[in-house]
RNA sequence: GGCCGGAUGGCGAAAUUGGCAGACGCACGGGACUUAAAAUCCCGUGGAGGGAAACCUCCGUGCGGGUUCGAUCCCCGCUCCGGCCACCA
C-alpha cells in the first residue's frame, strides 16, 4: 500500500535544488523585493532541536509562497558560532574551539538541509570566520569613529567634534582624551559584574536576579576597566522609532520598559546643617560632573559639592520631601559624612560594595541604611532634611541620589518607617482612588497614584498633572530645578574575559616603562582582520584576565613605526556579529567593503524577521543600535533594520501525567483532591507530605472524561506540559522526526500544531496525523499497487464539475489569504478539506490535482515536487505562477442564512444571493417552523443583517 | 510587586474580530476488509434530557456583573496559568 517515501523522495529533490541552484537569490532584485531572515543559530553540540524548524518553516514557507508569486526573494542562513560553550568544552578536552564550532556547524547544515529549506547557500557565513569578523571589527571602529551630537541627535564622526577652548589649548593628549571621552565606544573604570565561576564578565543583561544568565552562578560587582558602548546616546531614537515597526506590541513594550523612560525632573537641594542658616547662600553655577558618560547624556550631571541634584518623577511631591538618600558609591558620600557618623558609614559603605547584586535583591524586604549627619535644604519648603545613605538607591540610575516622600513612595514608606522618619501626606487620593483614604492622610499608609495636592503652600488644591508643572517651572526660574528624561537603559558592557570571540582593533600605548599610558591607537581598516593567536591555555584563574594575556609575545606586543604596542585582550560579546549579519548576507563575499552600497539600498530593511521572544529585548535592541550608527555615518540606508519582526511560540515537550504520591507511598485518592466547583482539583492542605509524581502511560486507564491512575479508579491525574530539556528527557529529535514521517510531516506538523506565535506542547501522534494526511494526497493522485508511482486513473484530463470548482477555488481563496496573514494551520485545515473532499470523487480533474499540489508546495515542498513531476512536468515547480483565484467560481445562486427568534436558532432559510433585507424577512416568516413559533406573539423588532442572519424580537 | 499575554470538547485548536460556537486534526467508539493484527476505508463523537424514528428541548467559550436584538469577541470587577522585568525614584 503506498503509504509514500519520503527517504527516497526528500533527498532526491534537495540535491535537484543544490545542483540547480534553485534558490540563489539576484544580486540585485527585480522591482519587487523581499527580504526574509531568520534569527540564525547558535549551532551547539546538541544539534538542532524542534524549536528551530519552527521559525525556519514559517519563513521558508513565506519565501516558496512569494516566489511563486513573483517576488525576489532574499533567503539566506548562517551560523552565530562565537560563544562560551565551544571554549568550555576546549578547557575541557583540549579540542581547539574552531574545531568543535566546525564540526557543529557541519551538524546544523546537515540538519537544515535535510528538512529542505530554500536557503541560498551561496550566501553562508559565520560569525567566526575572519573574513566575516573583519568587517565586526570594522563596524567597532566606526563606533570608536563616532560620538553623538545631542543638538543634531545623531551620531558624527569624532573629526567633527568641537573641542572646548581650553581642552585645544592644553594640546594634543588633553585633545585626543576629550574625544576619547565623547566616542560611542570608551573605556570605563566602572563597577562590572564579575561572574567568577565563568571567568568573565558579564552585561546587565546577562545578569539575573544577581545570578549569570548561562548556568545560574553567583554575580559580584568588581571595577575594572571595560570597553562600553555608549547606547544610552540612543535611547531616544530606539524608542521613539519603535513607532513605525511592525512589531507585535507585546515585543514594543519589552523593549520600551527595558529603555525605561522616565519623564520627570532634576532638582537641586543645597547643602546645610541646622546649625548654618540656609539662607544668603550662594547659587552655585559650575556643575561639575563625577561621571563622564551622565554628563555625555546631556543631564545629571551632580552640581558642586554645595548641592545634591536629584531625579523624581513626581515633583509635585517635594513638599513631602522629608530626607534624602543617595546610593553608598555616591561621590559625596565622604564630603557628607560627619565626623560623628564616620564608622558607621565606612562600615556600611564597605558592606554594600561587597555584597553581590543578588544579596541586594534577596535582602530587599528590609531596608538598611546610615545617617550622615549632614542635611539639605528643601527648596520648597526651606526645610532642613536629613542626609541618609541606603543600597534601595541606585548609583546607576538617575543622579544616584533621591529626595524621599514616604507618604507616596512605597519604598522611601518603607525605610521611613523603619528609621522613624517623619512621614507627610501632600496628596489627597479622594474618596475613590480605592485606597485608606484617612490612613494616607494621617501618614501611616502610602499612596502613589495622583490626586489633589495638600499641605503644599501655593500650590495647594492643584492636580497632580498641574501641581508637577508649576513646582517645576517656579523652581527652574530660581535655577533649582530642570526637566529631565530618565531612562532604565545603561550603556553596553562590551567587553569578555573570553578566547572565543572578537578581538579588538585596538593597540594600547606605552610609555618608556612598559606601562600602560591610558591612550590608544585603533588597527587601520586596511590591516584587520586582528586574528586570534594560537593559544593552548584556555583555563581562567579566578581574576578578571582575559586569556589573550596569554598569547604569544608576538601577537601580544606589535610594533606599529617603530614602537611597541599592547593589543586589547579583550574581545568582543556574542552579541556583536549578530549585530549586522543580515547586512553581510547581501554580498558575503565583497572583500573591499562591508556591503555594496548598492545593494544594500536595493534590499534593506528585512521584510520580515522571525525568531524565538528569547531575543526580544537584547539582540534586536543592539542590532538597531548598530544600525542607528551605520545610518547616522552614511553606511547604511535605513533608520531600521528589521520592518517586520514575528516571535514564534515555544514547543514544548510531549504531554505528561502526574499523579500525587502521599508520604507513606499510597496514591491520593479522589477524596484528596478538593474542586472547587469551578477550577481545577487543588490538593487539600490536609498536613500530609505529598509527592507529585511522573505517571508512565501504561499506568494510565481513561474513565469516561478523566485520566486516572490504573488500578486505583478515583484518582485523577493532572495532564501538563513542560519545556523541553535534557534533565526532563523530553527533547524531540528532528533527525528521529524525519527519519520515521519525513521532513514534509514535520514541517507540517509545526505549522499545524497551531498558531505560530503560541506555545505548544509536542505531540508525536499529531506528527503522525499529517503525515496521514500526505499520505492522502498521495493516493488522491498516484495508482495504488504499482512499482512505480503511477498517476491515478482517477486523474483525468477533464473539466472540473461547477461543484469541484467551487472546493477548488474555495481552497485556492483561503490558502492565499491564509498564507498571506501567516495564519498557516488554517491553511493546512483548507487543503485538509479538499483532499477529503476529492478523495471522495471518482473523477479528479488534472487541473484540480496541479492546483492543489501548487498548494501545498511551500509547506510540504518535497512531495510536491514529485507529484508535479508525475503530472508531467519537467521543471521545478518553485517559480509556477500561483494559482489564481476566481470569485466567479464560487458563486453561489442561494445562499443559507440563519433565523433566531430572540438571539436563538430556530430555523435556517435560503434566500437568492444578495436578496434585499425585505425578502429575507418575507422569506423568514414564510418558513414553517418560524411562521409557527411566531403564532400569537408581538414581533417588536426585527433584525436583519443581510447575507448574515435574521432576529426576530418577540416578547 | 509592576508590565505583557492567555483561559473554548478527553487533547491541539477554528470561528475572515459583534451574527449558525467547536472547521481541521489527534484520541476514542462502532462497522468494513483480513485467518488475525497492522495499515486502509466508512460512520459516530461538547454535555444533559426526551423520542420507535427523521428529530426536538435545555445547558455550554475560566468566574461575577454590564452594554446590545444578539457577546468566545466590547466594558467593569475577580480567579487561575504562562512570560518578561523586578528597590529604576
Amino acid at each position: 500500500m503506498p503509504r509514500y517515501n519520503p527517504a527516497q523522495i526528500e533527498p532526491k529533490w534537495q540535491e535537484y535544488w543544490a545542483r540547480n541552484k534553485t534558490f540563489a537569490a539576484p544580486q540585485l532584485p527585480g522591482a519587487k523585493k523581499l527580504y526574509v531572515l531568520d534569527m540564525f543559530p547558535y549551532p551547539s553540540g546538541d544539534g538542532l532541536h524542534v524549536g528551530h524548524p519552527e521559525g525556519y518553516t514559517a519563513t521558508d514557507i513565506i519565501c516558496r509562497f512569494e516566489r511563486m508569486r513573483g517576488k525576489s526573494v532574499m533567503h539566506p542562513m548562517g551560523w552565530d558560532a562565537f560563544g562560551l560553550p565551544a571554549e568550555q568544552h576546549a578547557k575541557k578536552t583540549g579540542t581547539p574551539p574552531r574545531i568543535t564550532t566546525e564540526k557543529n556547524i557541519g551538524t546544523f547544515r546537515r540538519q537544515l538541509q535535510m528538512l529542505g529549506f530554500s536557503y541560498d547557500w551561496d550566501r553562508e557565513v559565520a560569525t567566526t570566520d575572519p573574513d566575516y569578523f573583519r568587517w565586526t571589527q570594522w563596524i567597532f571602529l566606526v563606533l570608536f569613529d563616532t560620538w553623538f551630537d545631542r543638538e543634531l541627535g545623531r551620531g558624527r564622526p569624532i573629526s567633527e567634534l568641537p573641542i572646548p577652548a581650553d581642552v585645544d589649548a592644553s594640546g594634543g593628549q588633553a585633545i585626543r582624551r576629550y574625544q576619547d571621552a565623547h566616542r560611542l565606544a570608551y573605556q570605563s573604570e566602572a563597577p562590572v559584574n564579575w561572574c567568577p565561576a565563568l571567568g568573565t564578565v558579564l552585561s546587565n543583561e546577562e545578569v539575573i536576579g544577581g545570578l549569570s544568565e548561562r548556568g545560574s552562578h553567583p554575580v559580584v560587582r568588581i571595577p575594572l576597566r571595560q570597553w562600553m558602548l555608549r547606547i544610552t546616546a540612543y535611547a531616544d531614537r530606539l524608542e521613539q522609532d519603535l513607532a513605525e515597526l511592525d512589531w507585535s506590541d507585546s515585543i514594543k513594550t519589552l523593549q520600551r520598559n527595558w529603555i525605561g523612560r522616565s519623564t520627570g525632573a532634576e532638582v537641586d537641594f543645597y547643602i546645610g546643617h541646622p546649625d548654618e542658616s540656609p539662607e544668603g547662600r550662594p547659587v552655585a553655577p559650575a556643575f561639575k560632573t563625577w561621571r563622564n558618560e551622565r554628563a555625555e547624556r546631556g543631564f545629571a550631571a551632580t552640581p558642586t559639592s554645595d548641592a545634591i541634584r536629584v531625579f523624581t518623577t513626581r515633583p509635585d511631591t517635594l513638599f513631602g520631601a522629608t530626607y534624602m538618600v543617595i546610593a553608598p558609591e555616591h561621590a559625596l558620600v565622604p564630603r557628607l559624612t560627619r565626623p560623628a557618623q564616620a564608622a558607621a558609614v565606612r562600615e556600611y559603605c564597605e558592606r554594600a560594595a561587597r555584597k553581590s547584586d543578588l544579596d541586594r535583591t534577596e535582602l530587599a524586604k528590609e531596608k538598611t541604611g546610615v545617617f550622615t549627619g549632614s542635611f539639605a535644604v528643601n527648596p520648597v519648603t526651606s526645610r532642613p532634611i536629613p542626609i541618609w545613605i541606603a543600597d534601595y538607591v541606585l548609583a546607576s540610575y538617575g543622579t544616584g541620589a533621591i529626595m524621599a516622600v514616604p507618604a507616596h513612595d512605597t519604598r522611601d514608606f518603607e525605610f521611613a518607617t523603619a528609621f522613624e522618619l517623619p512621614i507627610q501626606p501632600v496628596v489627597d487620593p479622594g474618596d475613590d482612588a480605592g485606597v485608606d483614604r484617612d490612613a494616607v492622610l494621617g501618614g501611616v499608609a502610602v499612596f502613589t497614584g495622583e490626586g489633589t495636592s495638600i499641605h503644599s503652600g501655593p500650590y495647594v488644591s492643584l492636580s497632580t498633572a498641574d501641581c508637577k508643572q508649576q513646582i517645576t517651572d517656579d523652581l527652574a526660574k530660581r535655577g533649582l530645578a530642570r526637566p529631565a528624561i530618565n531612562y532604565k537603559l545603561r550603556d553596553w558592557l562590551f567587553s569578555r574575559q573570553h578566547f572565543w570571540g572578537e578581538p579588538f582593533p585596538i593597540l594600547h600605548e606605552l610609555d618608556a616603562a612598559g606601562k600602560p599610558t591610558g591612550l590608544v591607537r585603533t588597527v587601520p581598516p586596511g590591516e584587520l582582520p586582528v586574528d586570534l593567536p594560537e593559544l593552548a591555555v584556555f583555563e581562567t584563574h579566578g581574576s578578571p584576565e582575559p586569556p589573550l594575556e596569554h598569547a604569544p609575545e608576538s601577537w601580544l606586543y606589535p610594533v606599529v613605526d617603530g614602537r611597541r604596542y599592547k593589543r586589547e585582550t579583550n574581545t568582543m560579546p556574542q552579541w556583536a556579529g549578530s549585530c549586522w549579519y543580515y547586512l553581510r548576507f547581501l554580498d558575503p563575499k565583497n572583500s573591499r567593503e562591508l556591503v555594496s552600497r548598492q545593494i544594500e539600498h536595493a534590499w534593506m530593511p528585512v521584510d520580515i524577521y522571525i525568531g524565538g521572544a528569547e531575543h526580544a529585548v537584547l539582540h534586536l535592541l543592539y542590532a538597531r543600535f548598530w544600525h542607528k550608527v551605520l545610518y547616522d555615518r552614511g553606511m547604511v540606508s535605513t533608520g531600521e533594520p528589521f520592518q517586520k519582526l514575528v516571535n514564534q511560540g515555544m514547543i514544548l515537550g510531549e504531554m505528561e501525567l502526574t499523579g500525587y504520591k502521599q508520604a507513606d507511598g499510597a496514591w491520593t485518592s479522589a477524596a484528596m483532591v478538593e474542586t472547587d466547583d469551578d477550577a481545577q482539583p487543588k490538593l487539600k492542605q490536609t498536613g500530609e507530605a505529598v509527592e507529585a509524581v511522573r505517571v508512565g502511560f501504561d499506568q494510565v486507564e481513561k474513565t469516561g472524561e478523566a485520566f486516572v491512575l490504573k488500578g486505583h479508579p478515583t484518582v485523577r491525574l493532572d495532564s501538563r506540559a513542560y519545556k523541553m530539556s535534557k534533565s526532563r528527557g523530553n527533547v524531540v529529535n528532528p533527525d528521529n522526526v524525519v527519519r520515521e514521517y519525513g521532513a514534509d510531516a514535520l514541517r507540517l506538523y509545526e505549522m499545524f500544531m497551531g498558531p505560530l506565535e503560541a506555545t505548544k506542547p509536542w505531540s508525536m501522534e499529531g506528527v503522525n496525523g499529517v503525515r496521514g494526511f500526505l499520505d492522502r494526497v498521495w493516493r488522491m493522485m498516484t495508482a495504488e499497487r504499482s512499482e512505480r508511482a503511477e498517476l491515478n486513473p482517477a486523474v483525468r484530463d477533464v473539466e472540473p464539475t461547477p461543484e469541484q470548482n467551487r472546493v477548488l477555488h474555495k481552497t485556492i481563496h483561503g490558502v492565499t489569504q491564509d498564507l498571506e496573514r501567516m495564519s498557516f494551520n488554517t491553511a493546512i485545515a483548507k487543503m485538509m478539506e479538499f483532499t477529503n473532499f476529492y478523495l471522495k470523487c471518482d473523477v479528479r480533474p488534472k487541473s484540480a490535482m496541479q492546483t492543489l499540489v501548487l498548494l501545498l508546495s511551500p509547506l510540504a515542498p518535497h512531495i510536491s515536487e514529485e507529484l508535479w513531476q508525475l503530472l508531467g512536468h519537467q521543471q521545478t515547480l518553485a517559480y509556477e505562477p500561483w494559482p489564481a483565484f476566481d470569485p466567479a467560481a464560487v458563486h453561489e445562486d442561494e445562499i443559507e442564512i440563519p433565523v433566531q427568534i430572540n438571539g436563538k436558532l430556530r430555523a435556517r432559510i435560503r434566500v437568492p444571493q444578495g436578496a434585499s433585507p425585505q425578502v429575507i424577512e418575507h422569506h423568514a416568516r414564510n418558513d414553517e417552523r418560524i411562521a409557527a413559533l411566531l403564532e400569537n406573539q408581538t414581533i417588536r423588532k426585527v433584525v436583519v443583517v443581510p447575507g448574515r442572519m435574521v432576529n426576530f424580537v418577540v416578547g
